[in-house]
Formats: structure tokens, C-alpha cells, sequence
DNA sequence: GCAAGGTC
């Protein structure tokens, strides 16, 4: 640009940002495009004035992170230092092989450019990208002026304003990410080496199936979105179901029928709950206390973000948010959506939301819907509510093109298309309307309640189909009216634990915690599958494999909350004090696998305390380690391409890698090892202790490795059940018997009767109830063996109770019960109010009024039986154990 | 062979 003008090179995150600001700043007007070096990211020109400056505008992108960080190449193989070492070693950014025909453009254009302006995203890993493609356009041009672009929105006036108002890019942000990174790279990557060598030389994980290596990675998303998988399994596995006792009422009458529902919720207390029941049941007449009448509001949901996509495609088509973000992708691509990585969940007062309504109008489903939101005498509009997130970057998703359904969508593309339109037609709709009923009733003293819906206007409801509001129509009461209810029953119910962490569930928890990013949070989630960590079912809920509970019971029993972006020192800390505490790992291993014996020949533990660097392949560190024999030498990390290793006597029985450098030896430095040998082993001359130096200076090291030989310290073992038995239950005593059965033969891995449930209680001391699992008793309902359990309720803690595990099943008996021949009691659903006791239901009642009681009770369709298959008739009084009345007449009774 | 973050 001769003259007067200057060029500016503009840079843009992606290749749409770069079309789109292009386009709202020519206005169309003389942009002429061209190819760049990278068949992505083409670059519009077009003339523009900045402050009264007259600017040739050069617009082009990237392609999100142009750099990657990496170790420097000596680092790169797993075998070529110790695991620990990464957080020393340098680490380097560079442009990747396929970012170089980005870098090269931008090279290219920057030499004719006097200005670089960033239109970067405005979150901090667009400022760390900025000032990536500030690195690599001053080195092609140092003198540019730099300056950075802050929009919102891809909307003309922001875009018009940013460019007025341009400011200096903030170094801050992006050292925030470039620490993030570091710390990412060195936790990950040493984490991963360590567990990954030490699981694969200890274990046989059987879980991998095909040849792909195994890699037991380490990330500080990946791990903590597996602990919460863990954490859930293990709520369950701990979960004890306790019995609950509840009051329910019904009334038919010509309009309909009524449920009331007990104000007490449910009692845990069987005792309570049938006094109460029995003082109802006595007099059963309900008098209507109160009726109320209120409009309610059900809200159409606010407008979508990543999370909510995700969450909402898995609820309502089962869809992986993997897979949602692949589809959501291309119709992004396509150019039917818009961007679909984003938290905002709130429109910019400056969107024409009018505007995308408009282009739906013709679609066969909802246009109709779209017309009537668009007639102001519908008033079916609402300006849409926001869940108050905003990344200042992207807006919510949100339809950008009309499609009535593309020849190449599959079904999932329609199906997601769907959604972000019906779910963008619904956040500018009225609320749904409805009108509730809740009526109130006493009947002895207990209060009911039962509330019918009547839906006025379905407003929202009526494009968002996913979503629904029952409505129950109730008869018409009033108040002080009085009735005799149809049925007034006890029933029971059991605690349930709470389901396996679905993937809406889990993408909130990671949400909540702030683990991942909109745009990663389906990758980490993914991770855990394909690590072979968890496993999903075809309800879309998420289980733990043997392995993924493995590490991370592993890693809480060392105590340490490795999922913490902790400070790099911290961590380096913890990954060392891991690595010491090891055992705690394979510990936890070891309760689901088999161990391997790879361990036990002459290859070794993997990981040992790093000696010196090795002097022969001049790459890898030389380790201390300690062979199943017990014998000591140090080798080197790169075995086996390089075999150098040092035999240490066979009379050591303990050795430890001091601080302590050995000053004679070459290449240094070479850390002196403590020794301890066996007394009996060694000449009486020698010291038990010894500090000594492998690097060859170390005469008594050498005579004593020359008197007692580096082989097995004892005569050699027959070989025989002895000697390998032995061996192995010294290390792991877990291993002979199957850590489910208690049975030889088979290890936990393939237990025919291996239930998730032994397993895991017995690791977390959360023992079930059950005492014995043998059934003494059993009920003619259904017929199942029933359960001897404990009660754990207030008034009955310790107290022994058959019951019966079908859920559709309400068998329950209290053993004292059985053995003194008196029944327990057990209430069904079916368990109405005989028409000829109604009325009669005066303490002055005798005998007779209880007896019906009692035939009321017996006439359930479940019975008693005892162990000898004899049938237990009658009930007793709860406060006194009398047969002949029921509590709420017992004298003995308070009050 | 390792992480997480961009985006195609």
C-alpha cells in the first residue's frame, strides 16, 4: 500500500469469524478473497478506515491453538528418564507439522503489513492464541503495531466498535494458559508413564481385549470425571434399604377419583405408623380443612448452551454428547446452526431474534407455531429469560439457516436440527399456565392432601414436545365437607439407592466443578470409556470398570486429591511421594487383577530411585531396583535397547539411593546407596552398613560382590508349591483365594459368583445386614426366600426382621414375633376399608370392631408362614403385646 | 504410547 495508507493483518480464531467481521466491516462492498498456504484459511481483502486512517485490510485465521507444547526430544521416549524427571525436563513450544501451512501465510503477509490487529475469541485461551500469532508474525516482521480487537458478538455494531476501539492484548491471560498447559503436560505425561509401567509389569488386566497397548492414563479432567463415576458406584454399593411405612387415601366419587398423600411422608418407624394407621382406620371419616386454588407458571428453558445441547440430546434421543458435538459440528459447518461451543446462555439485546423466527415460518412441523409467535394478537412472545453465563465470545446456540431436512442428514441431524429450533421457538414463548387444586383433609387427627392441574395455556409446551406438564383432574370439595374414604391403606416402601451417574448427570457434576470445557467435557467423558476406566449401559448411566476403581481406590488410599490443579511444586511433590507409596496402587490393583509374574525373572520392578545417568546409551537414567528374589542391582530405564546394569551382592538386604553424590566417579552425578547386608552372609571383617558408590570407586563393594556372588542369597528352593506359594502370598495374600468366593482356583477377575456388591463391600467395611442369607421364612405371595435383616430405626435398632427382597412383595416379620408365635404385619395396596365397618368405628366398638381390624388385615393377600411352614395368624397390641386389642385402645397407652 | 485446550 503506497501513500498514505497503512495494511493491516487481521487474524481471526477460526476461518468463520475471519468471513464474517470481514463481511460486517466491507459491508460487502469490494472484499475480494484469496487463497491462503492452508486450504482452510482463505484471506478477504477489502479497504477500511480506522480513526480516520485509511487501512488495506488483509483478514485471515487460524485454527484454534497454533503451538503445541512438548518436551524436548530427549525426553520423548517413555523409557528415557525417570517419570519424575518431567517435571524438570524443558519443555518447548512449537508449530505442529500440520499448523506449519497456517504459519506460513501468516509469515507471508505479515512482511506487507505495518499493523496486526487479533479478533482472537475474548477468553483466555484466545488471548493465549493471540499472542501465538504474535510470536511467529514478528519474527517475520518485528517492527508491526500490535493491537487487539474486544467484540462479543459477531454483530455489525460490536464489530464496528471494537475496531474503533482497539486495545493492547492482555500478557496476563495468556501466561494463565501457558502455566495451565505446563502443568497439563507435566502431570499428564508423567502420571501416565508412571502408572502405565507400573500396572503393565505387575498385572495381567484382562480387560483390554484387543492388541492395542495399554495406556492407564492420567489427566487432570480425565481422572476426576472417573471419580465421580467411582463415587456414585460407590453410594450405591454402600446404600442400605431401609423400610418405610406410608398412609395413603383415595376417594371416588362421580367426578373422578382423588389421591391423598399422607403429611407425614413416610415414618421409618413400623410401630408409630400402625398406631397412626389403626387410630385412622377407627375412625376413617375425612373432613375437607382447606381447599386452595392457584395459577402456576411452568418456564420454557433458557437459551442453549454446549452443556444443555449435550445434556438435553442424551435425555431426549439417547445421543452421547460425543456424538452431539460431531453432529452439532457439521450443521455448524454446514451453516445451520451457530457456533456450537459455547456457555452463553443469554441473547445480546442487540440479536434480531424476530428475525430467525421469521425463517422458520414455512417449515411443515413448527411453522405454524413460528407464525403465531410472530402475531402480536397471539401474544404467545416473551422476550427470552437468561441463566446469567456469558463467555463473551459466542452467543447460545441457535438456528442460522432454514432446512426443512437435508438429502444428507442422517437421522441425528435431523433430530439435533429439531432441537435447537423447537428449543430457540420456545425460549422467546410465554410460559405454560396452569391452574392447581390442592385440597386438604382430616381424618383422626392426620392430614392428607391431593392436588389435581388443570392446564390453562400450553403456550411453549405446544413447540417443545420434549417436555411435559401432567395434569390430573380431582373432584370438587369443600370445605368442612366430610366423606368416608374409598381406600385408606398402609404401605410399605424401601430406601433405594440412587441410580448409576447418567451422562446429563455427569456433564452437571463436571459442570458444577468446573472440570473441562464446553468444547472437551464429551472428550473426557469419552476418555473413560476408551481407557477402558468405565463402561455405559443402554440407559446412557455410567459404571466403573475393575480398573477405573482400581486407580482411583488406589490413589484415595495414598490420600492425595490428585484432580486438583494444584501449584507444579505441590504436584511434583505428590508425584514423588506416589511413587514412593506405590504399594497403595498396587494394592488396590491387586484386589481386582492377577498378578503377573513377568516381575519375577530377571526383568524387575520398573520403577526404582534414579542412581546416576547411564554411561553407556547416554540417555536413560540407571535405577536401584529389587527382583522378586530379593536381589539388588541397579539397571538402566532404556533396557532393552541398552542392557547396561550393575549386580549388587547377595548378601544386601536393604538398599536406599541417598542425596549423597559419590565424588570420583564419571558421568556424575552418582548417587551413593545405603546398604545393609546380612551379618551371617559377609566375612565377620565387614560392616553390616554401608554407605557405598556403584560408579566403580567402591572396593568393598566390588570384594564382597566377588565373596558372595549376585545370585540367589540361599541355596536354591526346590521348586515346588512351596516355594512359589511362598512367594506369592508374601506379596499379595489376596491372591490364593478369590478375593469374592474365598474360593482357590480362580481369581477375582473371572468368579462365577462375583457380584459388585461383595466386592466392594468388603473393601469399604459397608457389610449388608443380611446375617446368614439363609431363609427360614418365607411368604405364600410370592414365595421367595425372605431375608433376616436388622432394623436400624430409632425404636427398633437391632431388632431382627424377616422380609421379603421382591419390591413387589410386602412381606415383613419380626423374628421375636415368629418365635413367640405372634404375626407381624404387612398392609397391601388392596388393603380397603370394608364397607360394613364404616361407622362402626367407636372405641366402644369391643372385640368385634378390633376383629374386623384384624380381618381386614388378614384378608391382604399376603400371610405368614413360619419356619416349619405352619401359618402365623393375629396381630397384637404394639404398646402392650395383648392380642385381644389394637394400641389406639391399649390402657396402657399414653396420653 | 502420555494432558488439555483450541478448531477443520
Amino acid at each position: 500500500m503506497a501513500g498514505r495508507g497503512v495494511t493491516v493483518l487481521n487474524v481471526a480464531e477460526k476461518p468463520s469469524v475471519a468471513k464474517s467481521v470481514a463481511n460486517i466491516l466491507s459491508r460487502n462492498q469490494g472484499l475480494r478473497v484469496r487463497d491462503g498456504r492452508s486450504r482452510y484459511n482463505r484471506i478477504f481483502e477489502f479497504n477500511y478506515t480506522i480513526r480516520g486512517q485509511p487501512c488495506h485490510m488483509l483478514f485471515t485465521s487460524v485454527i484454534g491453538h497454533l503451538m503445541e507444547l512438548e518436551f524436548e526430544d530427549r525426553y520423548r521416549k517413555w523409557h528415557s528418564c525417570d517419570p519424575a524427571d518431567l517435571y524438570h525436563a524443558p519443555v518447548r513450544k512449537s508449530v505442529p507439522e500440520d499448523k506449519k501451512d497456517i504459519k506460513r501465510t501468516l509469515e507471508e503477509e505479515a512482511r506487507r503489513c505495518q499493523w496486526l490487529v487479533l479478533w482472537l475469541d475474548c477468553d483466555r485461551e484466545g488471548e493465549n492464541i493471540a499472542f501465538e500469532v504474535v510470536d511467529v508474525c514478528t519474527a517475520a516482521n518485528p517492527h508491526l503495531t500490535i493491537k487487539r480487537a474486544r467484540f462479543s458478538a459477531l454483530i455489525d455494531r460490536e464489530i464496528h466498535q471494537a475496531v474503533q476501539n482497539l486495545v493492547e492484548p492482555n500478557k496476563w491471560f495468556a501466561d494463565a494458559v501457558d502455566a495451565r498447559q505446563e502443568i497439563d503436560l507435566r502431570i499428564g505425561a508423567s502420571f501416565t508413564r508412571f502408572q502405565t509401567m507400573l500396572m503393565k509389569d505387575a498385572f495381567i488386566i484382562d480387560t483390554i481385549t484387543d492388541d492395542r497397548n495399554i495406556i492407564l492414563s492420567y489427566g487432570p479432567c480425565q481422572f476426576p470425571t472417573l471419580g465421580f463415576v467411582v463415587e456414585r458406584y460407590w453410594e450405591i454399593q454402600a446404600h442400605e434399604p431401609e423400610e418405610f411405612w406410608s398412609i395413603n387415601c383415595s376417594h371416588r366419587s362421580d367426578e373422578g377419583v382423588a389421591n391423598f398423600s399422607w403429611g407425614r411422608g413416610h415414618l421409618f418407624d413400623y410401630t408409630c405408623a400402625v398406631i397412626i394407621y389403626e387410630m385412622c382406620t377407627e375412625e376413617p371419616t375425612a373432613t375437607v380443612t382447606n381447599v386452595r386454588q392457584q395459577e402456576k407458571l411452568k418456564y420454557p428453558p433458557h437459551p442453549l448452551s454446549t452443556i444443555e445441547l449435550e445434556k438435553r440430546a442424551s435425555r431426549y434421543f439417547r445421543m452421547s454428547s460425543e456424538h452431539t458435538m460431531k453432529v452439532a459440528e457439521e450443521l455448524y459447518q454446514s451453516g445451520f446452526i451457530s457456533y456450537p461451543r459455547t456457555e452463553t446462555d443469554n441473547f445480546s439485546s442487540r440479536t434480531d431474534l424476530h428475525a430467525i423466527v421469521q425463517e422458520q415460518q414455512g417449515h411443515p412441523q413448527w411453522g405454524v407455531y413460528a407464525q403465531r409467535l410472530l402475531d402480536p394478537e397471539a401474544g404467545l412472545w416473551r422476550n427470552p429469560r437468561g441463566g446469567g453465563h456469558d463467555d463473551k465470545a459466542h452467543p447460545p446456540i441457535h438456528p442460522t439457516k432454514f432446512s426443512a431436512g437435508e438429502s444428507g442428514w442422517s437421522q441425528d441431524h435431523r433430530k439435533l436440527y429439531e432441537l435447537v429450533v423447537r428449543h430457540f421457538l420456545a425460549c422467546v414463548s410465554k410460559p405454560a399456565v396452569g391452574a392447581e387444586t390442592t385440597v386438604e383433609i382430616d381424618i383422626a387427627g392426620e392430614l392428607f392432601s391431593a392436588c389435581g392441574r388443570v392446564i390453562l395455556e400450553k403456550n411453549y409446551l405446544d413447540v417443545y414436545q420434549y417436555e411435559s406438564w401432567g395434569g390430573s383432574i380431582i373432584p370438587t370439595y369443600t370445605i368442612g365437607q366430610q366423606f368416608i374414604p374409598t381406600t385408606l391403606t398402609l404401605d410399605s416402601g424401601v430406601t433405594r439407592p440412587p441410580p448409576p451417574l447418567s451422562e446429563a448427570d455427569l456433564l452437571s457434576c463436571m459442570d458444577k466443578e468446573g472440570i473441562g470445557t464446553d468444547a472437551t467435557m464429551h472428550d473426557h467423558i469419552k476418555k473413560l470409556l476408551d481407557r477402558f476406566y468405565a463402561t455405559k449401559d443402554a440407559s446412557m448411566r455410567f459404571t466403573p470398570t475393575n480398573l477405573g476403581e482400581a486407580l482411583v481406590m488406589g490413589y484415595d488410599d495414598m490420600g492425595y486429591k490428585l484432580w486438583k490443579p494444584y501449584l507444579r511444586a505441590v504436584m511434583e511433590r505428590d508425584m514423588k511421594s506416589a511413587r514412593l507409596n506405590k504399594v497403595k496402587l498396587l494394592e488396590a490393583m491387586g484386589i481386582f487383577f492377577e498378578r503377573s509374574n513377568r516381575s519375577g525373572g530377571e526383568e524387575q520392578n520398573a520403577i526404582g530411585e534414579v542412581v546416576r545417568r547411564c554411561g553407556l546409551c547416554r540417555e536413560s537414567d540407571m535405577v536401584l531396583k529389587k527382583s522378586r528374589d530379593g536381589n539388588f542391582m541397579v539397571g538402566c530405564l532404556g533396557f532393552p535397547q541398552c542392557r547396561n546394569a550393575v549386580w549388587l551382592p547377595g548378601s544386601v538386604s536393604e538398599a536406599v539411593v541417598t542425596t549423597n553424590t559419590c565424588s570420583n566417579c564419571t558421568p556424575g552425578p552418582v548417587y551413593r546407596i545405603q546398604f545393609k547386608f546380612r551379618q551371617l552372609e559377609i566375612p565377620p571383617n565387614y560392616d553390616v552398613n554401608h554407605l557405598g558408590c556403584i560408579g566403580g570407586c567402591d572396593e568393598i563393594l566390588t570384594q564382597l560382590t566377588e565373596i558372595c556372588g549376585t545370585g540367589p542369597r540361599m541355596p536354591a528352593r526346590p521348586r515346588g508349591p512351596t516355594t512359589s506359594t511362598g512367594n506369592a502370598h508374601h506379596t499379595n495374600p489376596r491372591q490364593a483365594v478369590c478375593m469374592n468366593c474365598q474360593e482357590t482356583g480362580h481369581s477375582s477377575n473371572d468368579c462365577p459368583s462375583q457380584t459388585l456388591r461383595s466386592r466392594n463391600a468388603r473393601q469399604h467395611g459397608n457389610v449388608m445386614n443380611q446375617q446368614s442369607g439363609e431363609a427360614s421364612v418365607s411368604c405364600n405371595s410370592c414365595g421367595t426366600p425372605c431375608v433376616l435383616r436388622t432394623a436400624n430405626t430409632a425404636n427398633n435398632r437391632g431388632r431382627k426382621f424377616y422380609s421379603c427382597p421382591s419390591q413387589e412383595c410386602n412381606f415383613f416379620v419380626w423374628e421375636d414375633d415368629l418365635n413367640s408365635g405372634t404375626g407381624g404385619g404387612s398392609f397391601t395396596r388392596s388393603n380397603s376399608i370394608p364397607t360394613s365397618n364404616r361407622g362402626r368405628n367407636g372405641r366402644n366398638g369391643g372385640r368385634g370392631a378390633r376383629g374386623r381390624g384384624r380381618n381386614a388385615s388378614s384378608s391382604s393377600n399376603v400371610t405368614f408362614v413360619s419356619a416349619t411352614g405352619d401359618p402365623i395368624s393375629g396381630r397384637r397390641c404394639f404398646v402392650c403385646g395383648d392380642p385381644s386389642h389394637f394400641a389406639n385402645v391399649c390402657p396402657n397407652r399414653g396420653g
